[in-house]
DNA sequence: TATGAATGAGCATTCATTCAT
DNA sequence: GATGAATGAATGCTCATTCAT
């Protein structure tokens, strides 16, 4: 590994440092956008992640294919969850405890706020997208499969509702999402599904094992 | 009438031109905001209404009171909509038909997005934003008591679920908000209720209708 | 007086309106001005005067000019403060004395701000200032001539030092205004008069009655 | 010192560039202060300077911090004026000396108008200010240890006055300011001194020395 | 004649992006 | 490759003055 770097030194050096460099950018603005959304400024992104603001052109573009990558990394991880999901016996369960993941983190970071509703040009933005909606419908199909979700619901409904559940930001002392959260899924539920319908807003106690396993900082 | 117009000769005439003129940034400011959403620019606003930059603020005071006096005007039909549903028999069918329209209203008009998440500080708007959830508990609570509507909702989850289908433009050939409120208003029924919840989105005939009444131009 | 009114009731009553106008604005911009400095603004100055801004014009011709009304008003009042000290026996005690009041002035009044520095083209104040010099003349030309100022100032020397003793505005809780009034003061004495140089600034009461009839409002 | 330009060479060459702008802009805002005081406008400086307004912010901040790093450059040299007075062993005379440079500058370069009036916010100019005031602290001590300055001056006097007398622009075909200052000292001198009280204002031949050595440009 | 609505240049400031070093 | 200085259009807003009513 070390040697690569006498052998080519031009070139392989070269690569490591770029990716680190990527890398290093990716995070600080991970961090950045979740705290303040899309409009943070690639001027103090570039401050947060110690590199010239001409690096950050370098590593991606412009703007939109960098804040188009940091979505891609949630959706990566969001796409891991459903997929983890898809294993379990009770599909419905499964898709519930997925969603709440899913909702939480359109929430809490503000990098994916509005991003369902935008079109995508970024191209590892799409893949991520297409990898949830694939891991989606194989959870969906089987929850269908065992009545327990509604049939007429589609896969590419799902982001849609949670950018909705994403846009309640925690405007007051009563937590508000978590109501908005809890009817969308009743709204999803099949008829007749032991569906517990006047059920209270998620207790506290799973709520903050959620947060706690979010991919964004903080 | 007519001696309206004798008692105060010159008070009047002035208001009359102001008026118009106010209407007019008031027409423009409605488009604007619509199509473009609260981040459109004063200037853009001044050369679209035809005025200089100076009359809308001589108008309005600034930007915020001017997108207040908008956002005001469509909460006020919004809630004359929930009115008219108060007189209804059937509350549930009376709500489901009123929270069409503003869902329509929150998608088309641009000028109300966020606006549920926001803290309003301009009198006017805060008092549509109270006259609508005065006439939504009116009406929430009649369809609690009569059996349709879930127990646990509350009249401020309502603009909060609209502002989540707002967010869901049109993005693809298929129609997608509908879908959207669709399934909200399923998990806003009662467990039990002839929910006849594999029902499909609203058909177009009924959807043009709503379209073609709503208050904000285009 | 009443019958004006009705012998020539399209010339007269006119005048009298709009010299009551004139007065209303007059104490209205000498109210403003004072508080605010040159800087107020003339809608805000309409406002006050419950006229329109139009008439502000009318009656004055523009800013400048009515603020040289303003500080005419201001300068004849000095002038007559300099006329009535200019009969007592001990010139330059008068002399102290009203110089104390036209810097009290000048510090409380922001609308003499700077007022000797600019070049006058207000002819009503190009008056007054022609009156203060005069007034001045008389007093200090007996003050030289009895021996206790020094030979060498002129009439001129004195608005521009109290435009600088006005400059100091009270920005601490020592007042410090009157130090540099009483620094100028003794620059201003013979040598080897009885000039208690080391005096201490003015005692509070004295300070509070010059204040208390200046012409300014508050 | 050419060891330095190896030991940092990926900070220096950069530092250069940027310095030599910060210079330019300096030197701009200078002129531009000078001539217009205060409330020249950023737009116009950035005309003058040769830059975009944006370089203006990027330097300096904003332009408080911008008009203070002019002030504190003028102020520096003021007090080194005091500073080298400090050695002479008449203190009154290095004093007078001084406060003459002071007095010009004042006069001269507007930017400093107002300025002892203001609160400062600018740390450059917060230092500049202090190490001004240690200058004339020391300096007026040992004047009034000699018995040729009065007993009851304080440090903090002296700008309050040459604030005033800087507000005595050349109005009039007579030089003006000299008058108030040479006024201003002699209120300033102890009694009994050898004041030469009835001295005419300074002569041409030294102004000019003074003019000609003042830091502002013009 | 009085009004006050309208004007529009002007201000301080921000930020995505470019490009010389 | 990396840097960060430079850009300049754009934003919300103010205010002396004009002019239609």
């Amino acid at each position: 590994m070390t040697t690569d770097s006498r052998t080519t030194p031009s070139t392989r050096p070269r690569r490591a440092d770029a990716e680190r460099n990527r890398t290093r950018i990716l995070r600080a603005a991970s961090e950045l956008f979740a705290e303040r959304g899309p409009d943070a400024s690639m001027p103090e992104l570039a401050e947060r992640a110690g590199v010239g603001v001409g690096s950050l052109y370098r590593a991606f573009g412009d703007k939109e294919q960098l804040l188009g990558a940091v979505r891609a990394e949630r959706l990566r991880w969001f796409a891991r969850q459903l997929e983890h999901a898809a294993e379990a016996p009770d599909a419905w369960a499964a898709f519930e405890a997925a969603i709440w993941k899913g909702a939480a983190l359109q929430v809490k970071d503000r990098a994916l706020h509005r991003a369902a509703a935008e079109t995508v040009v970024v191209e590892e933005f799409r893949e991520a997208k297409a990898a949830v909606r694939t891991a989606l419908a194989r959870l969906m199909e089987r929850a269908q499969a065992q009545g327990s979700m509604r049939a007429d619901v589609r896969p590419d409904d799902i982001p849609m509702l949670l950018d909705g559940v994403g846009l309640t930001r925690e405007a007051g002392p009563e937590a508000r999402w978590e109501r908005h959260l809890a009817i969308v899924i009743d709204g999803l539920r099949a008829q007749g599904s032991d569906s517990t319908l006047p059920r209270k807003p998620m207790c506290r106690r799973d709520l903050d094992a959620i947060l706690r396993e979010l991919p964004c900082p903080q």
